[in-house]
DNA sequence: TCATTATATGTATTATAAGGAATATTTAAA
DNA sequence: TTTAAATATTCCTTATAATACATATAATGA
């Protein structure tokens, strides 16, 4: 299923194998936003851009009219990163998704 | 050059040809967000899907090592829509852009 | 020029995200 | 189980985004 902005995000984390107070520090916002975000929870835009970029990503606006395109195109590689200890932080997760926190 | 998340949206609702005032009615938040954020200023996430769904338009985080492949598709398409009156709003703009709010 | 439409701002109030720091929980490794 | 690491929450304060108008400033077209 198509993840959401922060389930994708919290994957990517993951994928990098940081931790978010690592992705705090990095980004220079609090693991309390990382955490926040990531359950779903609202944030400002500067919060969530500083955020990607520690993460290396962008945010990228996408036509819907698009999207499919880049689901095949981003798809296909989804593999955790075998840096590190193999199986320090991560592994622990999936994706896995169930929160309170509500946004728009 | 690599437009940034406001300059595209503001792009986006442009070939759209919807007003900010249309844009902000679509999206039940107010037109001050709406020109607040395609200036660069900052607003919350959910105000910024909310727009982003007004216009159809998805935000995706791309990890930086495929944002090179994502231009190419992205990009070839930036036709300003042919619909309504020809002339209505946005051939006034291009992607124009020069403000002062500032973001992260 | 005048009228119209669109976008940028002003003010006051309210809601809430962010900052700071700590603590409670949950998860996993020793 | 004990420890350690990571994430979710709490408290209080402060900063600021959102709301609700109301205008002011463009920019267009008649």
């Amino acid at each position: 299923m198509k993840p959401s902005l922060h389930e994708a995000l919290r994957a990517r984390r993951l994928a990098l194998g940081v931790s978010q107070v690592e992705a705090a520090r990095r980004s220079g916002i609090q693991q309390r936003q990382v955490s926040t975000f990531e359950r779903g929870g609202d944030v400002t835009l500067s919060t969530l851009l500083k955020l990607a970029q520690a993460l290396d990503v962008e945010i990228i606006p996408v036509p819907r009219e698009d999207t499919a395109k880049l689901e095949s195109l981003l798809k296909a590689k989804r593999k955790p990163a075998p840096s590190a200890s193999s199986h320090s932080l991560l592994d622990r997760y999936q994706v896995n998704d169930d929160a309170e926190p509500s946004n728009g």
